[in-house]
DNA sequence: CGGTATCCCTGAAGATACTG
DNA sequence: CAGTATCTTCAGGGATACCG
């Protein structure tokens, strides 16, 4: 993008932004969880542009979400890091948040579901230290440093 | 953005990207998390353009996650929507992953805390339909259509 | 199959001057 | 203070041809 990045930023939104903010990247970590490893078959799936895909996986490698050959399981199969599969809380809240408020009519399938039982998650709740569970407005951002 | 719209798309993940993968976006909606509410300080706080901010305010009122003047607030005071306002699922996600991964040395310090006593909050837990805790590889996307 | 290399286009973002 | 208008730049993205 044009911005400054927000590699150094203070607040970890920010920072979680600048690597995870490109557009596709989110799309092919969720793709890497539905079990899809390689490079035609991603490309297949989000119908993304081929050099485009090179440049989003290389990032997304080198970024310690996505791993490769020695690293990780075969030559030219992409898997999940730890890292990335941590990415997990955020795609279930983006999830949760659009099946809720931008299918206007009906929900749609879900498609995030315990592995077990193959049924819906339930939806994330907001805790406090001590285990409260917390309603959307008892949580708050401090302003601490006057920026970011 | 240079690709289709997401708008229509099945997936929720794709959908709520569409709404909120802009950049400024969840920046913005962090800030009025913080209570943030007027146009100058928007603007002071995250850097943004003036003609940027214009429109990105714009777009998150037209998307229902602000609201000003005669539907929210005073005029010229951009404020929350409960819809906005359930972003705080995917902001804590977001917050977490980075604070988790992206800080290297020592942990930033904590921004997002439990009103009641400005505690930070504890980790988000992904839970199945009948309470039990999973963990970032118990959960599976279905590969339903396959495309998207 | 798993990419790279080109070429082009567009829209997001920046700077800044201006208006009510 | 709360924008709007204009001009420019640039990186992300698309299409496609090519390579090992």
């Amino acid at each position: 993008m044009k911005h400054k990045s927000f590699a150094k930023e203070t607040c970890a939104i920010a920072r979680s932004l600048n690597v995870v903010g490109e557009w596709w990247n989110l799309l092919i970590v969720r793709e890497a969880f539905s079990g899809i490893t390689k490079f035609a078959d991603f490309q297949k799936r989000l119908g993304i542009a081929r050099n485009i895909l090179t440049v989003r996986l290389r990032q997304l490698v080198d970024d310690g979400i996505l791993q490769t050959g020695k690293n990780g399981g075969e030559r030219f199969e992409y898997t999940l890091t730890d890292k990335g599969r941590d990415l997990i809380y955020t795609l279930v809240a983006m999830s949760q948040w659009g099946s809720k408020w931008l299918f206007t009519s009906g929900k749609p399938s879900p498609r995030l579901v315990d592995k077990q039982d193959l049924l819906e998650l339930s939806s994330l709740q907001l805790r406090s230290r001590n285990g409260r569970i917390l309603g959307n407005n008892d949580v708050e951002f401090l302003k601490t440093h006057g920026k970011h």
